[in-house]
DNA sequence: CTGGATGCTGAGGGCGAGCTGAAGGCGAGT
DNA sequence: ACTCGCCTTCAGCTCGCCCTCAGCATCCAG
């Protein structure tokens, strides 16, 4: 179920936010500050997907792209330098399965990462929840057969909801994975729960559920 | 209803561009570097059609092209050199259903194999959302037993979005699919679809739909 | 029971995404 | 060379979404 990650990112603070985003969306993750290991990383750890910088000491990204193909079936997402255009086009026609410009919000790289396992047939497209279907990739939630209309941000919480399904998490965490901020501000989470809520308890019941103190969960009540 | 690919190519970069493209518009798609497991490949995934490079390592297209023809009945594309004549007449008169000369707009060839495989008759020519019907090999579109009169830009929008109907697509997925661009205008896209939806709406509601901040959807409303 | 902390939600303003009419450029056909 | 139609760019406008704020509800400690 849990897919395998191996992120190349030679800046600590991003490399490590990264990881930590992945690893809260499910996956598991090795970080490496260089690509000097890939080789034996490919081997050992056998990464169904590698987020890679394009900017490394030593080897750069395009350099470890072709090695990652040759050795492994593995996807690439690159990080290019912001409005990158020649990094862009050299990073997709050099083969990346997807690429995000920096800087980027976590959430959208997780999304990506997750787009591109499920294209590959890594990962389910969609998540069950009771009666609720939540499809990330076709960005369509039904619930009890009766598609349900959400805006662009009310789909990024309920998408990251269902991938914690079953598991408490926190307004900061939800923060920092839908929209990347830092700083804390629980209202702008409840107001955007609530708005979510509206829409799914139009077909059903509580789905959204509120543990004081500690966060929110998903999960089909009994 | 989804077909199988397989791509054989040796360059990497252009071998996964080329799968990434086909995987995005519903094919299965296995890449090999060289036609080495060629028989194994055919016996197992049983490929529908086999996008094929000319220039290979050790047994080259054209070899490859006979064993093709004789173990199955797959179609196959050829991936010739740009303006390569020779090569062209040697592909064809081989028995090779289309080729595209390199190097080559995605969106084309993605849009032969398509073709191939409906003349083989792998995959359904028409695809119906509600009263709309799109015939994409006769490029012919008809709303309510209607003819409607579409440019050939606005043909490939909409068969695209047939294609991927009730999946929201985002703008950018539109660039590339329909116009093989890596940049981005939001703007190019808009206008293209506005003239879609003037065109479809002049005989019936509503079928191409806005979804703020992600994308469109074809999708038959109630 | 009371007060403070935590969570919920209706309302409104700012802003940016999206729509469309218009015009220029370019290529195909005459 | 000229015409015609399509594609693209541009600019102005509209409207929906997102965020902030404020008031109220709920929960828990003391």
């Amino acid at each position: 179920m849990s897919a395998r990650v191996l992120v190349i990112e030679d800046a600590e603070a991003i490399g490590a936010a990264v990881s930590s985003a992945l690893r809260e969306s499910g996956f598991e993750v090795q970080h490496r500050l260089d690509g000097r290991q890939l080789e034996a990383d490919l081997g050992r750890f056998r990464p169904d997907l590698v987020v890679l910088d394009v900017m490394l000491p030593g080897r750069d990204g395009f350099a470890l792209l072709e090695v990652i193909r040759r050795a492994s079936g593995a996807g690439v997402v690159m990080l290019t330098a912001r409005d990158g255009v020649p990094d862009r086009l050299r990073g997709l026609s050099g083969g990346a399965d997807d690429y995000v410009g920096k800087p980027f919000v976590l959430a959208e790289l997780v999304a990506r990462v997750s787009a591109v396992l499920r294209r590959l047939g890594r990962t389910p497209s969609t998540v069950q929840v009771g009666d609720l279907v939540v499809d990330a990739d076709a960005g369509v939630v039904m619930r009890a057969d009766q598609a349900i209309e959400l805006t662009a941000t009310e789909l990024r919480l309920l998408v990251y909801l269902a991938a914690q399904r079953g598991r408490v998490v926190s307004k900061t965490q939800i923060l920092t994975a839908v929209w990347g901020y830092e700083d804390y501000d629980p209202n702008l989470v409840e107001v955007h729960i609530s708005a979510v809520r509206r829409k799914l308890e139009e077909h059903g019941g509580r789905l959204v559920h509120t543990v004081r103190g500690l966060g929110y969960v998903l999960r089909a009540e009994e």
